[in-house]
RNA sequence: GACUCCUUGGUCAAGCGGUUAAGACAUCGCCCUUUCACGGCGGUAACACGGGUUCAAGUCCCGUAGGAGUCACCA
């Protein structure tokens, strides 16, 4: 029997990390065992609909290079992969259950019903569907079917007894069917609730394998008898736990977490936020860290999923990220680099190439470029605090007296090269026999302004010009001098 | 509240009855260095608690506590 999972997400806007790795463990699980990955769209309430996020999550999917195998937009032999375009499937589904007793159709409105749950909150009670509907004649039930009385189809759970199964993570899960509420299968509108389609499409569709959150551990029971009544084979089921911002929220964008689009945005690489996710939840045999999407294929295995909730550390992706980076040749560093480079820099003659060597092994994440580079294009704003540096043993006084040595000096150089600053810098410091922090410290701060910088002084100078560079020191001069 | 599940350093986690309780991130210190970063070396830091079972318990069982999930004509 070959392997099939399916990632099935709901069109409700972007794709949330806990979503990706699900995503990702069922496209491993899958790819491992010679399988095929699908992906299914739920989107049977079309109130929650968010337009435009079918295509997003496309898009992320493939962001992500997770390819599916089967989809809406690739095609396969079990489609639709959209459950709207699937509607018609369903209700017959659902009146064979009726025929057999295991669902029936229930009149009480909207209203009525929020009455009921409200009553019972007020008595401290959960409310469960009470079965008022199951009592209604069959004759009486179907004269008011066909009489387009509004109705809904519930699914008939049976009043005592356990229902239960073996999670390939949690292992023996177990539930009294008295806690089992009798859902609704197929809404008023038509449409199937997720309980229904998610059941009949995982059959229709070969899937044997149900990766999916841990939100659906306790309804998985009711999934489970429903497959009985239709005499099916039921599927192996993983459930994951949850991706938690912190010990007791989960990650969620309401609060400004990062979905993985955002994280793509801010410069972080596909790679490093695959390999960060993957060991969000599941760890390999060996102490590696670093898998590439191929490799996590070969790695991944059930044994190494952990069943508690992982907290998303972005100062570990962070991590990661900079060793991607730091990984990359130095043309794939360069061809990223340019763009958040040119957001700060304008300049048609400005060495972005130079720039780019010194940034490169200093870079966590792209979006960290600008605020590493900016001093280059504009001198901010800093405190002659600066001058003062221990371990250099400079000061305001001292540095002030270098500045006013070398700025002629420098002011001689011909031709501006990187060569030729560090020689005559080189000679100076040999001449005056002092430290080289004593000089190359105060000059780092005059044509900077920064105490960290990517590059030293002479890079920097390099790459400012001579122009601006002698315009800097003098800056610097005229500020300790005041 | 009821039901289900989870519980090793700040975080991710290894561990499947006998270990000096791995490793990584973060953090701290030292070295390297014209700054910072990188890199190298080293340090601090954990089995939630209480009972059992056993010669032996982080590992098995039962409680307690804490946390999470679910309790919709949402998925």
């Amino acid at each position: 029997m070959t392997v099939r999972t399916r990632f099935a997400p709901s069109p409700t806007g972007y794709l949330h990390l806990g979503g990706l790795r699900t995503a990702l463990y069922c496209y491993l699980f899958a790819k491992q065992n010679n399988g095929r990955f699908i992906l299914r769209i739920e989107d049977t309430d079309q109130e929650r609909e968010v337009a435009g996020a079918i295509d997003m999550i496309y898009a992320s999917m493939r962001a992500a290079g997770l390819d599916y195998d089967e989809g809406p937009d690739v095609g396969g032999d079990f489609g639709p992969y959209i459950q709207s375009e699937r509607k018609d499937i369903y209700l017959p589904y659902a009146m064979e259950l009726i025929d057999k007793g295991y669902a029936y159709p229930c009149f009480c409105t909207k209203d009525e019903l929020a009455e009921r749950r409200e009553s019972a909150q007020n008595r401290g009670e959960t409310f469960k569907y009470d079965k008022k509907c199951l009592h209604i004649s069959k004759d009486e039930a179907k004269r008011r079917m066909a009489s387009g009385e509004s109705y809904v189809i519930r699914q008939n759970i049976p009043s005592d007894g356990v229902s239960s199964y073996e999670d390939l993570l949690f292992g023996h899960v177990e539930v009294p069917n008295s806690e089992l509420d009798d859902n609704v299968l197929i809404k008023a509108d038509g449409m199937p609730t997720y309980n229904f389609a998610n059941v009949i499409d995982d059959h229709l569709m070969g899937i044997t394998h149900v990766m999916r959150g841990t939100e659906y551990i306790s309804s998985t029971p009711k999934y489970n008898l429903l497959y009985d009544a239709f005499g099916w084979e039921r599927p192996s089921y993983i459930h994951l736990p949850v991706v938690m911002k912190d010990a007791t929220r989960k990650l969620s964008k309401r609060y400004g977490d990062p979905s993985f689009e955002d994280l793509l945005n801010m410069g972080y690489v596909r790679d490093a936020i695959i390999n960060f996710i993957a060991l969000l939840g599941w760890s390999p045999k060996d102490n590696n860290e670093f898998f590439t999407l191929p490799e996590l294929v070969k790695a991944f295995s059930l044994e190494g999923l952990s069943k508690s909730p992982a907290i998303f550390n972005m100062d570990k992706l962070t991590w990661f990220n900079a060793e991607y980076i730091r990984r990359m040749s130095f043309e794939e560093y360069y061809d990223m680099a340019l763009p958040w480079m040119k957001n700060v820099i304008n300049n048609n003659n400005f060495d972005y190439k130079r720039l780019a060597e010194l940034c490169h092994g200093r870079t966590e994440a792209f979006s960290y470029l600008p605020e590493l580079i900016d001093f280059i294009a504009e001198l901010p704003e800093y405190s002659t605090d600066l001058y003062t540096h221990k371990k250099m043993k400079t000061n305001s006084e001292n540095s002030l007296e270098i500045l006013k040595e070398i700025l002629p000096i420098l002011e001689n150089i011909e031709d501006w090269s990187e060569e030729n600053i560090h020689n005559t810098i080189a000679e100076f410091i040999a001449k005056k026999e002092v430290k080289n922090g004593l000089v190359y410290w105060p000059l780092r701060v005059a044509i900077s302004g920064k105490q960290n910088t990517p590059g030293g002084a002479i890079e920097i100078m390099y790459l400012l010009g001579k122009h601006e560079s002698i315009k800097r020191i003098k800056n610097g001069i005229e500020k300790l001098g005041e």
